[in-house]
DNA sequence: AGATCTCATAAAAACGTTTTCGCGCATAGT
DNA sequence: ACTATGCGCGAAAACGTTTTTATGAGATCT
């Protein structure tokens, strides 16, 4: 069965046909006979033919591969749960749809704008899902004056100012934020830090929102000294949280804006001897795998990052088809998981709330 | 600057050349005066022009992807943290060669093979690189019978007939599997489990044979009953690991084949009344990121999984080039680390190594 | 019986590149 | 002066499909 190179014209030879009669029968087109058919699939299956892809795609203008662009980076998406799990939802509408997946990834972020553009334009993707994390508005508005078409997922600001030409796939920062911290708030804390990673990240600042809304709703004054930058790794941000309890020791409550510095925060605080939630109390985002297996548990905001990922395709492809979208923003729900990493808290001898 | 498509043709009359002379320009031949390049950078620069890759491919007879192999699934490769590091590896190597990178994933493990080869006979993709978890000979049978280009990664059997012929990079699971549960033999442990995912797993049988190995060496007689089978999720391995615990109480360490189980039976362990190390000694395997956030962190084996992505594409790049290549297996090397979950064992009163 | 229609198929154009070939011209080697 | 050599470039072939157009044969209608 050695196949060197067969194309459909030796099929066309050895089934006693023309060229155009075997790709009608691949492409199951009407007015072929069964016999016909019979035959072409017979030299099909003898000379094991497949069809070659580029030239397919040459004349039907698409590769049928959907693009998914983001910052390959140590610290970043790639090595984050995230990353994986909006990757399989991804991946179960594009089997669905009979697309393929296209990783446009960069160790350098720079890239990512001209080389996005340039796969796009090139016909190597149809269009991309956009999960880069940090802000990079000069990428939109290139894909948007240039008529290409993408999905945001995860990852959009709210107070974008093109907010309202994208379409994209999101839950609720700023309001999930906002809960969170009030929830803090109702328990007593008046003392509230928050972990944040830089601000050049795209959730971050939508968190840090909520975070301050939070705390206007609460009547408690903002001290910029209570935020802590949690850098860019899990070490860093526990550096970060140890120097900060140490110099504020009236701090008794954080907010840390996802799952990993959640665990940074705890850690660091047990190195200090002090008692989660006892002597502090620690929230987290994402419900990561991480927020049950650290103790205490945390307690956490549970994201869909599957569904993120299952959404922002489902939208992608519909923008693909040209079909009608009904909402071109899409907000899931979220749900704020109780555990013991905020459930009490200990004022005057007894436990609040 | 409309563009609706704009092919090399437009860019030829707007540079007063000829369509070949463009081609030329962009390939970076040689005998292209200064000034007709320049005048054809202008024009590609002038209409936004980029090349079409499937005209490209066909032409060139190669699309530059590289398929990334594995199954899909919410307790699996994809949610694992070793799916994103060993896509950062290859991400780095294919970057570097200019590969870009084609997602192949089902969700059910019966389309793997068809759509395999399938994918790499149509050409869109020239080489793979297989994550798959599960044994799948046929699979390996068809890629080798029709010529076509893969790299085995972290994932061979090293009983596999056809080992001979393949290429790929692992650890050696074995051997470092004898290794940690000789530590435990070597700290006084007769009673040993282990935990391992079903035998279908690649990774899981080799993991076995190198506790079985290990017992041998330290003359312990081995005992089926201290197999213990982990199944596929976090819950099911705690639960297998305590019913376990319950009825044999005489067991005082257990190896698992995975840092996730490890978690699990810790957490197991724990809801028992059960210290570790003091009462039941842990091992784990892969020195995941959970490794040192579960108390006690766990004792483990750490697998190089960025470089075993690294080298796993280094080695498909090269048998894509065509190059020869010494080295048909690359065995990576891992490192023991010991931390808490087994570093002593309380043995008539007194710590023993 | 002649005109029209459907059916099954083949021939050929088209998709957008790369690459081979060849041509005219200038330069260099004898 | 006559052949090589090389340079710059255009024409055209090739890559492997899909799709449009064409065609001949048979069936259907009037």
């Amino acid at each position: 069965m050695r196949d060197n190179k067969v194309s459909i014209r030796e099929v066309a030879k050895e089934a006693n046909v023309s060229i155009s009669t075997v790709s009608r029968v691949l492409r199951n087109y009407k007015n072929v006979p069964p016999e016909t058919r019979e035959r072409v699939m017979g030299a099909v299956k003898k000379l094991n033919y497949v069809p070659n892809i580029a030239a397919q795609s040459l004349t039907q203008g698409s590769m049928r591969n959907i693009g998914i662009v983001f910052t390959r980076s140590t610290e970043n998406a790639f090595s984050n749960p995230f990353f994986a799990d909006v990757l399989r939802g991804i991946g179960s509408v594009a089997e669905k749809y009979d697309y393929y997946l296209q990783l446009i990834s960069f160790s350098d972020i720079n890239m990512e704008k001209e080389e996005t553009i340039k796969l796009l334009k090139s016909g190597r993707v149809d269009g991309v899902i956009l999960l880069s994390s940090r802000v990079y508005d000069s990428l939109i508005y290139e894909l948007l004056s240039q008529d290409l078409k993408f999905v945001l997922s995860g990852r959009v600001l709210e107070h974008n100012l093109l907010g309202e030409k994208m379409y994209y796939v999101n839950t609720d920062n700023i309001g999930d934020s906002y809960k969170a911290v009030c929830h803090l708030i109702k328990m007593g804390h008046k003392k509230i830090a928050i972990l944040n990673a830089p601000m050049d990240y795209v959730v971050s600042k939508d968190r840090y929102d909520g975070f301050r809304q939070a705390l206007m709703w609460g009547g408690i004054e903002h001290e910029p000294d209570l935020e802590i930058n949690g850098g860019y790794t899990l070490e860093d941000a526990k550096k970060a949280v140890k120097e900060k309890l140490m110099k504020r020791r009236d701090i008794t409550a954080i907010f840390a804006t996802d799952d990993m510095k959640a665990v940074a925060t705890v850690q660091a605080a047990k190195e200090l001897g002090l008692r989660v939630p006892e002597d502090i109390a620690v929230i987290g985002y994402n419900d990561f795998r991480e927020a049950t297996i650290v103790e205490p548990n945390l307690t956490t905001i549970r994201v869909p990052i599957y569904d993120l990922g299952k959404e922002s395709a489902n939208m992608l492809v519909k923008l693909l088809k040209g079909e009608e979208i009904k909402e071109r923003k899409k907000i899931l729900p979220t749900e704020f998981i109780i555990r013991e990493s905020c459930g009490f808290k200990m004022r005057g001898g007894k436990y609040v709330l």
